[in-house]
DNA sequence: GCTCCTGCCTATCAAGTGTTAGGTTGTTTG
DNA sequence: CAAACAACCTAACACTTGATAGGCAGGAGC
């Protein structure tokens, strides 16, 4: 039952192949892994793979753009849920735990994106930067919020603050992975962080 | 005049290797590039560099270990010759500037470590990471001296806090390199982000 | 039943990989 | 001058790489 219609198969074995290149690409790096091994975790031999794809870069390029637009779509999701009037507090902490969460538990995508994108050839980074760009901007969006709450401090560029804190989110893919219940803590000390520093509040 | 003596020549060819190495490592990855393109940078022919390396990984390894510990004295030297009772503030804003300086400045050494870190053979990385412990213990006593002085928050772990600062410092350089001048207004920018947060301090 | 198409496999290609063995300089040392 | 050594080169090794061409099973559509 539920057999898959023929006209199925290509789809998810297309995204079959494209799950495992995002766990290799993730743990072994770009040019370390080879389409033989991408088609072994598949099931296949590595001819196969043409079949779904023209060439490598292909591959990579769907893996770089879904590990961006997955996180996009949570971060944006879970902060249009809110009120218009959330506080600023309120917005930066749910927009870091979408982001934490889309990045750790959604899988190979995001991480593999974060650590491969400045070793894969030029012209496919170039390719695959204004998603990257959209989701900078989302953030710099989020913050233009704080803004009109008279909440964020001025005296630093947006565009600065926004690269400062999804490099440190970004980084702590390096940790490993936490179980969920450590991943909420996480996100919610280092919303804390971002949003009021490393010293006591009286300093 | 200034010949090289004979027995120096191989300590500067070595230095020579690493050099172009590390440049490559940076931009290319580790898998992607290879020991003729290391040599072709060095004027030599790929065979030569067994004379100086025994592998691949000797190679790797070396330029590795100096990324961090380039970084790692120079952060502590301008650390210790503060004032034994510099207050929190001097004390981060001096290490921030200094690593940061040390990141950009410093080579294609240390850039290469973070960008290439997670994607070397395991067994390298695993003999890499005692040099890495250590830098962050250097970080993690700084943050002592804040503790002394009753001015680190005490809700969040040093060791969190620590990794989130480096991280925050090494993502940076996923931006380019700006100028030097441009380097220090950056430097006192994240340092004060990391101090206070990004909201207005009334807030 | 015949043809067509999907999805995969086999076999192979030229190019590039890390590594090694042995040779060739030119300088240093006895 | 001869032996020794340092520093490099040449040529090759076994292997892996991304990519291609042609074939083959089996369901779909007429």
């Amino acid at each position: 039952m539920n057999q898959p219609r023929v006209q199925e198969k290509e789809a998810t074995s297309r995204r079959i192949i494209l799950d495992c290149a995002a766990r290799l690409f993730r743990t072994e790096g770009y040019a370390a892994t080879s389409l033989r091994r991408i088609a072994a975790a598949s099931n296949m031999k590595s001819g196969s793979l043409y079949y779904h794809f023209a060439s490598k870069e292909e591959i990579i390029t769907e893996v770089l753009n879904m590990g961006v637009q997955r996180v996009h779509d949570e971060v944006w999701r879970s902060t249009a849920e809110l009120p218009p009037d959330a506080d600023s507090h309120t917005l930066v902490r749910t927009a870091v735990r979408a982001h934490l969460a889309a990045l750790h538990e959604l899988g190979d995508y995001s991480s593999a994106n974060v650590r491969i994108y400045g070793q894969v050839p030029e012209h496919v980074r170039n390719a695959h930067k204004p998603i990257r760009i959209a989701y900078e901007d989302l953030w710099i969006a989020l913050l233009g919020r704080c803004v009109s709450q008279g909440s964020l401090r001025g005296d630093v560029s947006r565009r600065f603050i926004s690269t400062f804190m999804l490099g440190a989110m970004n980084a702590s893919l390096e940790w490993g992975t936490p179980e969920s219940g450590r991943l909420q803590q996480m996100a919610d000390d280092m919303a804390e962080l971002f949003l009021r520093g490393i010293m006591t509040s009286n300093q």
